[in-house]
DNA sequence: AGGTGTCCTG
DNA sequence: CAGGACACCT
């Protein structure tokens, strides 16, 4: 699902477990989980943002993330281990992105600022898509163990 | 007060 | 990932 989107609100998440009945600690656990998501995903997005600026990259136009990057390796190992789904091309649009201004923020010098990461926070925040119906639980648990 | 998001830690 | 602290918002 993060793969849709980065920031479910907690009504969103709900819709897409109906057999789940939720309290107080379900709720915040899987808030909790996207909060995690999101961690690994901007802490490899400026690690391959500063590496690119080490090698000398000067066009953030080139700077995407593909199928066949280390860092799509990276993310895809770690949100979708056993290939079960297929990653939207959406995504890598905001993967891409996200490295883009990661990029430039950087280039720009504005890492010193200690909030820096807030604007880019934002903005990648704008760009969640709607997740699709085969994610409801019941249907996805069973096309994950047919296949 | 309670929900949410981040930072830091293990 | 989970736990906990903290800030922000309602």
């Amino acid at each position: 699902m993060f793969f849709f989107t980065r920031y479910p609100s907690s009504t969103l998440l709900k819709t897409y477990f109906p057999d789940v009945q939720f309290n107080r600690c379900i709720t915040s656990q899987l808030i909790k989980w996207f909060s995690n998501f999101r961690e690994f995903y901007y802490i490899q997005m400026e690690k391959f943002a500063r590496q690119a600026i080490l090698e000398e990259v000067t066009d953030s136009k080139h700077l995407m993330v593909s199928r066949d990057s280390e860092l799509f390796r990276a993310l895809n190992m770690h949100y979708n281990k056993g290939n079960d789904f297929e990653v939207p091309d959406r995504f890598l649009e905001v993967a891409s992105m996200t490295l883009r201004e990661f990029f430039s923020a950087v280039r720009a010098g504005k890492d010193s600022d200690p909030s820096w990461k807030k604007p880019i926070y934002k903005i990648i925040s704008k760009l969640d898509s709607d997740i699709p119906d085969v994610f409801k639980s019941s249907r996805c648990l069973q096309e994950l163990l047919q296949s």
